[in-house]
DNA sequence: CGATGTCAAGGAATC
DNA sequence: GATTCCTTGACATCG
C-alpha cells in the first residue's frame, strides 16, 4: 500500500508545486516541470511514492481567452517524457484532480465545454509523461442543478463526448454533499469508469447507508487488473480544538468554534487510520491511499512514524503490515 | 517588509 | 437577477 499526499510540499522548507505567475508574466509548463523535478527529488529523499500534481501545472493551459497558452503540453513533450520516465523508474504514482470549477455536468454548455477541455488537457499531460493506467484524473460527478436525474443525464452525455484519452484517464469520486457512493457506483456501471472512494466524504454523505467495508470493496471492484492498483482518499475531520477570541467591551471572550463536518484536519488521526487498516481494509485486496490533510507531506510523514510505533513497516515507499506480535 | 487585494473558473442558498 | 459564501494559496500591489 502506497500512501500519498496532494500538491504542496511543506517539508524541507517548502517547495513550489508549479509556475503560479499570472498570465502577464508568461508562466509556462516548462517551469512547472522543473519544479516537479525538485518535488520528485524530495519524494525520493523521503521514500514517498505517491503524489497528486497541482491542477495548475499547465498555467492557463485551458483558458478560453488565452489561446497562446494552449500548446504547452506539446511544446514540452520531451521534458514530460523524461520526467515521466524518471517517476516510472522510481515507482512514483502520480495523479491530478481538477478544481471545483471543472463541472462536467453543468447546466451551462459553456461550463461543460470548459470542463471537457480541462480533462482533455490533463489526460494529454499524463499521456505525454508515458504514465500507466493507474495515473488518473479524479473528478466529482458535479452539480445537482435541474434535478438529479437531469444532472446525471448531462454527466453521461458529456462523458460520452470526451475523447478516448480523457475517458481512459477519468475516474469518479463520491463527494460530501451531492453524489454519494451509491450514485457514483451506478454511474460507474453505466460508463465503465473506475471509482475512487473517499472515506471522509462517505462519512459526511452516504444516503444509501453503505457500511465502510462494503463501500471499500465495491469501489475497489470497479478497478480491473489492467487498470493498475486501485486507490482511495482518506482524511480526518477537523476538530474544534481551536478557539477564537473576540472582544466584548473591555473583556476578551474565548469561544469554541465548530468547523464544518467536511473540513479536513491538519493531520491524519493515527488511531482512526489504524482501525481502518485493521478493520475494513484488512479483508480487501491491495490498494493505495491518497491522504488529504492540510499539513500535506508532513501529515503523511507523521502518520508513517506513528504507524511504525504501532508495528507497521515501511519499505520502498509502501506501508507494510504490522509485524507479528512477540 | 508586512498587509491587503486579487485571481480564470461554478454552485447553491438567499433575498 | 444580484449577492454572498464555500475555501485556497500565492502572486501582485501598496503603504
Amino acid at each position: 500500500m502506497k500512501l500519498g499526499f496532494a500538491v504542496k510540499v511543506l517539508g524541507d522548507g517548502g517547495l513550489p508545486s508549479h509556475d503560479a505567475r499570472r498570465w502577464q508574466s508568461q508562466p509556462h509548463l516548462r517551469v512547472s516541470i522543473e519544479r516537479l523535478g525538485a518535488i520528485v527529488d524530495y519524494l525520493e529523499r523521503h521514500d514517498l511514492r505517491m503524489y497528486r500534481m497541482s491542477s495548475d501545472v499547465v498555467p492557463y493551459g485551458s483558458h478560453p481567452d488565452l489561446p497562446q497558452f494552449h500548446g504547452q503540453v506539446e511544446e514540452c513533450a520531451e521534458e514530460l517524457a523524461t520526467l515521466g520516465e524518471r517517476t516510472r523508474a522510481a515507482g512514483i504514482r502520480l495523479s491530478v484532480h481538477p478544481g471545483q470549477y471543472a463541472v462536467l455536468n453543468s447546466e451551462h454548455a459553456e461550463v461543460r465545454r470548459a470542463a471537457a477541455t480541462e480533462l482533455e488537457l490533463e489526460a494529454a499531460l499524463l499521456d505525454a509523461m508515458g504514465l500507466g493506467p493507474e495515473a488518473v484524473v479524479v473528478l466529482h460527478v458535479g452539480a445537482l442543478a435541474g434535478g438529479k436525474e437531469a444532472a446525471v443525464e448531462r454527466f453521461l452525455r458529456s462523458f460520452e463526448a470526451l475523447g478516448e484519452r480523457a475517458r481512459a484517464r477519468l475516474v469518479i469520486e463520491n463527494d460530501d454533499a451531492r453524489y454519494g457512493l451509491g450514485e457514483v457506483l451506478a454511474l460507474a456501471g453505466k460508463t465503465g469508469l473506475r471509482v475512487v472512494w473517499d472515506a471522509h466524504h462517505h462519512a459526511c454523505y452516504d444516503p444509501d447507508k453503505i457500511p465502510a467495508e462494503e463501500a471499500l470493496r465495491l469501489a475497489l471492484e470497479t478497478w480491473r487488473r489492467r487498470d493498475g492498483i486501485p486507490k482511495i482518499h482518506y482524511s480526518s475531520p477537523k476538530t474544534a480544538a481551536e478557539e477564537s477570541k473576540r472582544k466584548v467591551g473591555r473583556r476578551v471572550e474565548r469561544r469554541l468554534v465548530l468547523p464544518p463536518l467536511k473540513a479536513h484536519a491538519d493531520l491524519i488521526d493515527p488511531i482512526s487510520f489504524e482501525s481502518f487498516l485493521r478493520g475494513p481494509a484488512a479483508a480487501a485486496p491491495d490498494f493505495d491511499v491518497m491522504l488529504e490533510a492540510k499539513a500535506k507531506d508532513l501529515a503523511l510523514r507523521r502518520l508513517r512514524d506513528q504507524l511504525a510505533k504501532r508495528g507497521f513497516g515501511w519499505s520502498d515507499g509502501m506501508l507494510t503490515g504490522p509485524a507479528a506480535p512477540g
